[in-house]
RNA sequence: GCCCCGGUAGCCCAACCGGCAGAGGCAAUCGGCUCAAACCCGAUCCAGUGCGGGUUCGAAUCCCGCCCGGGGCACCA
């Protein structure tokens, strides 16, 4: 076996003995991979419990640094080169910070549960976990040899069953949650039960807890905790077997994963209460430092909208029977204050007010309202059929078209007593503020747009400056003062939009009518997954089928054996078919005996299983305390010690840490933008509330880094060829031209994908190039939030420099180290302090493409040298150790250190090298650059302007002319202006 | 339709608060090394910053209006 001191001879007889090359690179990267495993180089240091450093210490006086990646699916596919760059780019902050003095926390876990992994499964008839665990072992075989400074302690999968005791504990503290909307903050369910015991809160209906039987008062305490159960329309994928979130639903109706259709089903299912956090989540924005893309992301998700709601009465159906009479209809509006250019309703066709309409037309009715029906009864029924009939995608594919009919209802416009019609239209939807709108065709392009097709009036409230042009058709969307909206009482004449939206709300709220509100997009979050492959609830269900949470002690709920794990799943439009879990397919595992401190009594288990984001909603507390409670509070009872959850996430634990506390770089995707991140936010908040963490919010920072793209070539027949293969040359326009095998190819940009033909693989790159190489061209591709294409050819200028820098420090030829003892000369100490300077900027901003840049422009000025001195070279390798590790290693091990380098101080520059001797400074005639002089760089502006005006091709370029004005930013710039 | 990001050399990308358009890499060309080739070393070539206006002594940079590419949202009252 060779060693790095000591390498095998090359094929190549004339190759050097001791070129960098990708063989004798692979050798010194496994070899220091070893080390760093067997010394615990990495290991992070809690500031007590089991985990200290690599030298048996805890932490110590350096900051708390904690740097995360969103954590990996273990994929059965493998990796591609696309895949690793945000972790190169964490390990690579890491390795700075660790070299500044921070006590770096980075780990890396896998996402583990989920559809991929099951599907995978199902494909190759192997059990879930056998093939998930294959697929990690793979996965960590291919990161180790990246060279990733982790705490390998500190690693897990989501799947294991200590990992998943702690989720399902979570999902029980949840459980055993109300939302107090006075406090603000989710309280425990006891303290809800002991103040309806005391009278001190009222119960939601009324009743009087003392009246209530216990099973009623359970009732009423499930239906007010942040999980629970109830039946209403959800998402239900037959095509997947399952149901899903709204998040997990693409706006075209369909699901985000595997693209089948989605229903709208009422079923009964579990969900969390997400909707009680809605502003706290909207809110805490502020506090972090977030893409400002992501931050937009989920507020519009979220979608808090305030105004008011406004209650109209229903009138005249009295006349023809009894639906309706005294009823009322409550709308939502943002525009309270165009109440007066309501000239009709709408109601969605889900709308309540509809299950009863009038049996015959009323007076006034417009032909062009009735859609051709005799009756309301007819026309209401009909459209109601077809807005239920159709689809999601074919909504989408109308929307702009205005369909609906007259239902037949009046209705009282409470600001000025006028009688309105209601319609129902297919463009209000149910699931949104109350189903209802008031319509405004003068203010709202829709309701103009419905105004239009069906003939009614159309009324501006709101004119600007001056008044609406006498050629406007249309709404008025804009800003300007209220008109025409005044009645006995009031008037909003005159007013702005802001005054006259408060002016009205206190007349409404005065008046009964209405008041003022916000509502949000976001819904309650669908919990429940009919899949096998996640984490069973732990949930038991008594005789009377209400819920019983599992004792924490008896955590965690395993997963059982089933006959067939696969998921019931269905036609992917069967509409009338209804999810079946897997886990119920186990008789002797759903049915249970157990004494839960009442005698042993029959129990039914939930058979639901949770969504894949479960595990992934608060990992990074696992992290902090991977070893269960034995680094915990004596009892085991929290999910993470509060003393390490304090060190590494606290408000402003460290000198960047915000008010917020959290992660201190969360690196991943956008594509988690609304999912991921907005459900760990939520569970990070109930946590907080019941008092297991002290951070507001779990990530502080986020980065979303770009991807890799790659090209991808297709023939004649549209098939793609393999990328590899395809050769590039000048056509016969002489513009580029791709050609396999001799025929001419397409080519395309995208993905990387095993069907494009186009992956290039880490492994490949360790083969040919070594790690360091390829982690060296990652880095250097460009900004690491662009995405930018994958080129393999170009990897070769990474190996150069590195190859460079080898030559700088060890004789190719011998294997000695031929650096000198020599003072550098000034040059190279100006050169250097630059380089130090320089490259420091470029690494705390997380630009290493540039770091790179002049780590490389330095290392050539290095290769220059005859000899080059060791003071000069060793700050060079300890700065590039960040980014191409191994290299560093061993280049400083060869230079005579004993210890790793990875905890060195990474270099600082000598401010006094800065300056230049001299500097050459510009001189401009009207912006253009006419001529150069070389000044001190303390020259005074008169003196500078003096010397620019002597200079001769200046004095030429003025011409005599008279200089009108001379601008002077010494020393490096003069522009004359003649 | 609305919102966000981007457009600089054949390609990937630099350019701080407006101050010489070029740091680095790839490719290409030439030269050196070599019996020769590859590797390696040295050098050269190449854009006036997507388009049109404006502000300024001076604009890749700031403002206005467009074009192209990528992403997000989309009947949300």
């Amino acid at each position: 076996m060779s060693t790095p001191e000591n390498p095998a001879p090359t094929q190549s007889p004339t190759e050097p003995a001791h070129r960098y090359t990708p063989a004798l690179a692979g050798r010194i990267e496994e070899r220091w991979q070893d080390l760093w495993e067997e010394r615990g180089t990495f290991y992070a240091a809690n500031p007590s419990g089991a985990l200290t450093d690599g030298a048996g210490e805890h932490a110590g006086t350096g900051q708390p640094f904690f740097i995360m990646d969103m954590f990996p699916y273990p994929s059965g596919a493998g990796l591609h080169v696309g895949h690793p760059l945000g972790y190169i780019a964490t390990d690579v902050v890491g390795r700075f910070r660790m070299m500044c003095g921070d006590n770096v926390l980075h780990a890396l876990g896998y996402d583990a549960f989920g559809l991929p992994a099951e599907q995978y499964a199902v494909q190759t008839g192997q059990h879930p976990r056998t093939t998930t665990e294959q697929n990690i072992v793979t996965m960590k075989r291919q990161l180790r040899r990246m060279g990733l400074a982790h705490d390998e302690r500190r690693s897990f999968a989501t799947i294991d069953p200590e990992y998943v005791r702690w989720t399902q504990w979570i999902f029980l503290q949840i459980f055993d949650s109300w939302y107090d909307t006075d406090a603000n903050r989710a309280r425990r369910i006891s303290e809800l039960e002991a103040e309806y015991e005391a009278g001190t809160r009222a119960l939601p209906d009324g009743r009087s807890w003392a009246d209530l039987s216990d099973a009623e008062r359970r009732d009423v305490v499930d239906a007010q905790r942040l999980a629970y159960v109830d039946e209403s329309p959800v998402n239900w994928c037959p095509g997947l077997g399952t149901v899903l979130a709204n998040e997990e639903v693409t706006a075209d109706g369909r699901s985000e994963r595997g693209n089948y259709p989605v229903f709208t089903k009422s079923l009964r299912q579990w969900k969390m209460r997400i909707t009680a956090y809605a502003d706290r989540l909207t809110d805490d924005l502020e506090l972090i430092d977030w893409p400002e893309k992501v931050k937009s992301m989920q507020r519009n998700w979220i979608g808090r909208s305030t105004g008011a709601n406004v209650r109209f009465d229903v009138v005249g159906a009295s006349d023809h029977d009894a639906a309706g009479a005294g009823a009322q209809v409550e709308v939502f509006t943002t525009r309270p204050d165009t109440l007066f250019g309501a000239t009709f309703m709408v109601v969605a066709p889900e709308h309540p007010l509809l299950d009863e309409v009038p049996a015959a037309w009323p007076d006034g009715t417009h032909g062009v309202w009735t859609g051709g029906y005799a009756t309301p009864i007819e026309a209401v029924a009909a459209y109601r059929s077809e807005a239920a009939s159709k689809t999601a995608v074919e909504r989408q594919a109308d929307a702009g078209k205005k369909t609906g009919v007259f239902t037949g209802h009046l209705a009282v416009n409470p600001v000025n007593g006028s009688t309105v019609p209601v319609f129902t239209a297919d463009y209000v939807l149910m699931g949104y503020g109350t189903g209802a709108i008031m319509a405004v065709p003068g203010g709202d392009q829709r309701d103009f747009d419905f105004a239009e097709a069906f003939e009614l009036p159309v009324v501006h409230t709101v004119e600007p400056a001056g008044g609406l042009p006498p050629e406007h058709v249309g709404a008025y969307t804009g800003d300007g003062v209220a008109v025409n909206s005044t009645n006995d009482e009031v008037s909003l004449d005159g007013l702005g939009v802001a005054d006259a939206k408060e002016r009205i709300v206190a007349w409404l709220e005065a008046k009964g009518a209405g008041e003022g509100t916000t509502t949000y997009r976001l819904r309650d979050w669908l919990f429940s997954r009919q899949r096998y492959w996640g984490e069973p609830f732990p949930i038991l269900w008594d005789a009377d089928e209400r819920p019983v949470a599992v004792p924490a002690d008896m955590l965690p709920i395993d997963l059982p054996d089933v006959p067939d794990y696969a998921p019931r799943t269905f036609e992917p439009d069967d509409v009338d078919s209804s999810p079946e879990a897997p886990l119920g397919r186990n008789d002797d595992w759903v049915h249970v005996t157990l004494d839960l401190g009442d005698g042993p009594k029959r129990y039914r288990r939930d058979t639901n299983t949770m969504p894949n984001w479960a595990g992934s909603c608060w990992y990074y507390l696992r992290y902090l305390d991977p070893t269960d409670a034995t680094d915990g509070p004596a009892e085991g009872t929290a999910v993470v010690d509060p003393e390490l959850e304090t060190y590494w996430l606290g408000p402003r634990h460290n000198a960047t840490s915000g008010a917020a506390g959290g992660v201190d770089l969360y690196v991943g995707g956008v594509e988690h933008a609304v999912l991921h991140l907005l459900y760990a936010r939520f569970w990070h908040k109930v946590l907080l509330d019941l008092g297991y963490v002290t951070s507001i919010e779990p990530f502080g920072t986020l980065f979303n880094q770009g991807y890799i793209q790659a090209y991808a070539f297709v023939d004649d027949r549209g098939q793609h060829v393999p990328a590899a293969e395809v050769a590039e040359g000048p056509g016969p326009d002489g513009e580029p031209q791709y050609t396999w095998n001799g025929q001419v190819v397409q080519r395309e940009y995208g993905k990387m994908g095993k069907s494009l033909k186009n992956v290039v693989t880490p492994d490949e790159m360790y083969e040919q190039y070594g790690a360091d190489t390829f982690r060296v061209y990652e880095m250097s591709m460009g900004p690491l939030d662009l995405s930018r294409p994958w080129e393999t050819r170009a990897v070769v200028g990474s190996q150069r420099f590195l190859q460079r820098l080898w030559r700088n420090v060890v004789d190719e030829e011998t294997g000695e180290v031929t650096v000198t003892d020599d003072a550098p000369d000034a040059a190279t100490l100006r050169a250097m302090h630059r380089a130090v300077a320089d490259v420091r900027v470029e690494m705390e901003h997380m630009r290493p493409n540039t770091a790179i840049a002049k780590l490389i422009t330095y290392n050539n000025h290095l290769t220059g040298l005859d000899r080059v001195p060791r003071s000069a070279v060793e700050p060079l390798v300890l700065m590039v150790a960040p980014i191409a590790p191994h290299i560093a290693e061993e280049l400083w091990h060869r230079l005579g250190h004993d210890a790793s380098l990875a905890r060195e101080p990474f270099p600082v520059a000598d401010e006094q090298y800065l300056v230049e001797d001299t500097v050459t400074c510009v001189v401009q005639v009207k912006g253009k650059v006419r001529g150069r002089i070389e000044v001190s760089p303390s020259v005074s502006d008169a003196d500078l302007e003096a010397a620019a005006l002597a200079e001769p091709n200046v004095v030429r370029a003025i011409d005599g002319a008279p200089v009108r004005k001379v601008i002077v930013r010494a020393p490096k710039l003069v522009n004359i202006v003649v």
